[in-house]
RNA sequence: UGCGGGAUGGAGCAGAGGUAGCUCGUUGGGCUCAUAACCCAAAGGUCGUAGGUUCGAGUCCUACUCCCGCUACCA
């Protein structure tokens, strides 16, 4: 017997769960912890509330209530959503308790103690009015490189530079739109290069196990070289740090987080949680720690995590981190900001009961190595045609013929023929495929295999023909209705991971009250001549149109909704900017000049190379205008140009001022022309 | 921008040098125990684009296009 603590990653207070974290992390993870449970294995299952981070405090801040009352709604919204879907996790904790606190503290006062952390003090913008230093992606400004004006402090959405947040030109932030000046703060840091080396060889050793895509983002970073990260914030929202002089200090989430996974263990199993954690005396002892997460999350579990536990010592690292990619709907990206989403208490409301649809569905499109799409027409027809059709079907039509030719009692199993024995021994061969592929994490080609079983039994009855040879043969229709129900049991025990309410529901019908282990599917007694089947009924029943058609109606509704704040949004005018002088207005050298020639900047979609005649001299300006006008369309074009801007280099070229241009809500770009022809150099002001 | 992953019949996926395959859908046939369910057969693909290596390329190499993620203070 093995011991394994798996995780799934600890979904964001701020939301509620949605059929994407799912098909990402949630069924995957549950369907292998179910198959682990089966095989007898000591296993527990790990997950909780993540409920830290300056997206909580924004969330509380809009709502005008505490962060304490946002994580307290989304924890117990999604606490009661896994219950009553049936994630069968040992323990579903939050990071708000008191028992992650002192664990995720101790484990950061641990490492300070051993003289991990390097302390750094640097200038951090500071919102004055918000009384809060600022991530840099809380602060937006304009981007120095393409100019446009909604850039987020590490990167410019539109041209994908990756910026700091000193960079941006007239930064602003997005908490309270005021300017944010800079202050100094320090901070401790994990040294990320002193793990690399082990953290390399460890992740090196399970190139054939992980996922191609898990190792190559982890290569990716480790070959870039690690470099030390942050491991606190200044914020008042989550776990102090416990040192002196680190008032109005918190510890970074993903710092943090991971550790509640911990903290959760510790909860559930106060005396004994070691044992799923620590290194034991003899390495063969240490539990297998596997997490389950989306692909965005890869870099946090693989690298920084284990470097935590590394730091410390006496942890044992991730055995496997199986992360999946994203799953989209109806084609566009899942999004809890513009409501774009199945979520799961709704789910679980307007289709009660329907529980396994939606794991077999999710599980059957699980965007194991691509990304993939859910759309109801696609749920309706794999519910239709492959639970209905094929697996509902097969054991309603073996409990209806039992019932019709026997009453509902297991005929005696007379004689055994070849093509009865081959059935049960591809459900032999079809056990073990499972089990390799679960064991592998291939959770999709698993479900699939085991539809495979259903539609051999379907073929079965088809060949044999009970219903025909009955008048002539009762006796051979006894053994094949036998044999058809020892393949109803074997479905139902292969089921258990995937769909467990089917399971159950099979067991029930076949009057079994206990469930055979994993690998007796296939065998030919584990239905008992003699035993009293329940009546007929049907197990899975279609998806009605009018089901479908009303959630479809609802995401219309959703991308109207959203169409029409964009409309909204894009009136906005930019809020006027601080007051200047005109002293520091004449300052700027403005003059217009000729477009004399213009040409596409090679690898840039947005930029274009321009020769400007200026009436003092000829100059290159390179300008991001490439998306709005045409090189051949501007030639001789009088523009308005900043002469005097300090030169730049942009993509090897060096730019000698900045032509400008206006821009309107969408970001459209327009040049400002003399509205008669001027002379170059004429200047402006 | 750099890095990682992806692109294969109408839809969803598999195939990692040797005759392009599976499930669903479609069409035709069979069956009538079963939830218009089941079984058989057929049609449907220049494998993102352009070059290259090779006797032979979805598969290896090069360049490019598009989608997703990461790019170190978003979580």
């Amino acid at each position: 017997m093995s011991r394994y603590l798996v995780t799934a990653a600890l979904p964001y207070a701020n939301g509620p769960v949605h059929i994407g974290h799912l098909a990402g992390c949630y069924i995957p993870a549950d369907i292998y912890v179910r198959y682990l449970r089966l095989k007898g294995e000591d296993v527990k299952f790990i997950c909780g509330s993540d409920e830290h981070g300056v997206p909580i405090t924004i969330k509380a801040r809009k709502e005008g209530i505490t962060p304490q009352q946002v994580v307290d709604k989304y924890h117990k919204l999604m606490k009661d959503a896994f219950a009553d879907f049936g994630i069968s996790f040992d323990i579903y904790s939050r990071t708000s308790n008191k028992v992650h606190h002192e664990t995720s503290s101790a484990i950061f006062k641990d490492l300070y103690d051993k003289g991990v952390f390097t302390e750094e003090t640097t200038e951090q913008f500071y919102d004055e009015e918000a009384k809060q230093f600022l991530a840099d992606r809380y602060i937006v400004g304009t981007c120095p490189k393409c100019g446009n004006e909604n850039a987020y402090g590490d990167q410019c959405e539109r041209c994908g530079s990756s910026l700091n947040a000193t960079d941006l030109i007239n930064p602003r932030s997005t908490l309270s739109g005021s300017a944010p000046v800079l202050r100094k703060t320090k901070n401790w840091f994990l040294p990320l290069d002193k793990y690399e080396k082990p953290l390399k060889e460890r992740i090196e050793s399970k190139k054939e196990e992980w996922k191609v895509n898990v190792y190559g983002q982890c290569m990716s970073w480790l070959n870039e070289g690690l470099k030390p990260r942050a491991m606190t914030r200044d914020l008042d929202w989550g776990v102090k740090v416990p040192l002196p002089g680190a008032e109005g200090k918190v510890l970074y989430v993903w710092f943090d987080a991971p550790i509640g996974y911990i903290s959760a263990t510790k909860e559930l199993l106060p005396n004994d949680w070691e044992k799923y954690w620590k290194k034991q005396k003899d390495e063969k002892d240490n539990a297998k720690l596997i997490h389950f997460i989306g692909k965005d999350n890869i870099v946090f579990h693989c690298i920084i995590f284990p470097a935590t536990l590394l730091a410390h010592g006496d942890y044992i690292l991730p055995d496997n981190v199986p992360a999946n990619e994203f799953l989209n709907l109806e084609g566009d990206k899942i999004s809890t900001s513009r409501n774009w989403a199945v979520w799961l208490h709704e789910y679980l409301k307007d289709f009660p009961g329907r529980e396994d649809e939606l794991r077999y569905v999710l599980t059957s499109i699980a965007p194991e190595t691509k990304d993939s799409d859910f759309s109801w027409k696609d749920y309706q027809a794999r519910v239709n045609n492959e639970l209905v059709s094929i697996l509902g079907n097969l054991v309603n039509r073996v409990v209806v013929l039992t019932h019709k030719y026997y009453n509902g009692v297991v005929p005696a199993n007379k004689k055994s023929e070849e093509i009865d024995i081959q059935l049960l021994e591809t459900v032999k061969e079809k056990t073990k495929e499972i089990e390799k592929l679960l064991s592998g994490f291939r959770f999709r080609d698993a479900q699939f295999e085991f539809m495979n079983v259903a539609r051999a039994g379907n073929k079965y009855l088809t060949d044999t023909e009970p219903w025909k040879i009955y008048k002539d043969n009762p006796d051979r229709v006894a053994d094949i209705l036998y044999t058809g129900l020892q393949l109803s049991a074997s479905l139902a025990i292969l089921a258990q991971p995937f769909m467990p309410r089917f399971a159950k529901n099979v067991f029930d019908l076949l009057g079994l009250d206990y469930h055979p282990s994993f690998d007796s599917a296939g065998n030919s007694n584990l239905v008992n001549a003699g035993t009293q089947l329940q009546p007929a009924r049907h197990l899975f029943t279609p998806v009605m149109e009018e089901d479908i058609t009303k959630q479809i109606e609802r995401l219309h509704a959703t991308k109207a909704d959203n169409a029409s704040e964009v409309v909204v949004e894009e009136k906005e005018i930019p809020s006027i900017k601080a007051e200047t002088s005109y002293d520091d207005f004449v300052k700027m050298d403005l003059r217009v000049a000729t477009i004399l020639t213009a040409e596409k900047v090679e690898k840039a979609d947005k930029l274009l190379k321009l020769t400007l005649d200026t009436g003092i001299d000829q100059r290159t300006v390179v300008s991001g205008i490439a998306q709005y006008y045409k090189p051949e369309d501007i030639i001789g074009k009088q523009v308005t140009l900043l002469a005097n801007l300090a030169p730049r280099k942009i993509k090897g070229i060096e730019s000698k001022g900045m032509i400008l241009m206006a821009s309107n809500e969408k970001g459209e770009l327009c040049f400002i022309s003399p509205s008669d022809k001027f002379n170059e150099g004429s200047t402006i002001s």
